[in-house]
DNA sequence: TTTATATTGTTCGTATACAAAGGAGTTAAA
DNA sequence: TTTAACTCCTTTGTATACGAACAATATAAA
């Protein structure tokens, strides 16, 4: 699926970031696939190593995901085996979520396959163009 | 939706990438609703106007889109009255695609529109920045 | 020319995305 | 303390995404 651009390439950033989003998300999917997860589950999986028992509410301002989204992919992740989910004794509304034993396992492996795909991304930037992308991209982000 | 990165920024390209096309994403979405568009409706109609009677398959190969995805957009597109399909005659298994006269015109208001998008993302960039950005942007998507 | 191969577009299945509305639970305000 | 306002999570509806399988058609190869 993964192509170049045509040679008169589109004077859009938006088109732009969407294909460079689309490469990105495709090589890493390749990468999960052995694995059975997709890039969303191993995000959510990293997260939660980062910061154990996370409410979905928690989760979808870390990661700035809508709680419908995420309340489908945790569902999923569920019923796969890589995450549980607790009860809130205060406060009925909350649960708190937990990476399970098996997603665990797998812990050092994932995250070296991430460090892999981060890799390849800038492979060929020099020290000062992968500084400077990596700026630009929070500015974008944190902008406003 | 959009919100800032948490203070201990994620260290995942991949993410950061993700985030600024949401951003980037539904930011345009925005500016696209008073027409009763989407983006990818917007892209393709800007594709059309770009080169009139491409094939599915030509628009794909230009886009760097799926079949399977393109031909989802494209019939709510026919059933919206922005685009038509016309068979060619010497090859029974293409349609060209051409704008509807309501697409042409919105034409100028909707190129205006999607500047206007791409301006904000960049605001705030030094002109040297601007360019980088995009060429790096270029880079990953052509690499390999 | 007939058979194998390739291409085009559709359909199916699964996984994001997100707006909007709804149900359950909690807190603040009168 | 009882109601209004808010929060959390789920559900519904629509729109991407894309791999895989398919039917119809076209082309190359034998």
């Amino acid at each position: 699926m993964t192509r170049k651009l045509p040679d008169d390439v589109p004077d859009c950033l938006i088109f732009l970031l969407a294909k460079v989003y689309q490469k990105a998300h495709a090589s890493f999917k390749k990468q999960l696939t052995p694995y059975g997860l997709t890039n969303m589950q191993h995000l959510l999986l990293e997260s939660l190593w980062y910061k154990q028992g996370m409410t979905a509410s928690q989760m979808g301002k870390f990661l700035i995901l809508d709680k419908a989204t995420l309340s489908d992919v945790l569902d999923r992740m569920i019923k796969g085996g890589w995450i549980e989910k607790k009860p809130n004794e205060k406060d009925r509304r909350l649960f708190s979520i937990y990476t399970s034993k098996k997603a665990d396992d797998l812990k050092q492996d994932l995250i070296m396959e991430r460090r892999k795909a981060n890799e390849e991304i800038m492979q060929g930037f020099s020290f000062e163009e992968k500084i400077l992308f990596r700026r630009l991209l929070i500015d974008i982000i944190n902008k406003d």
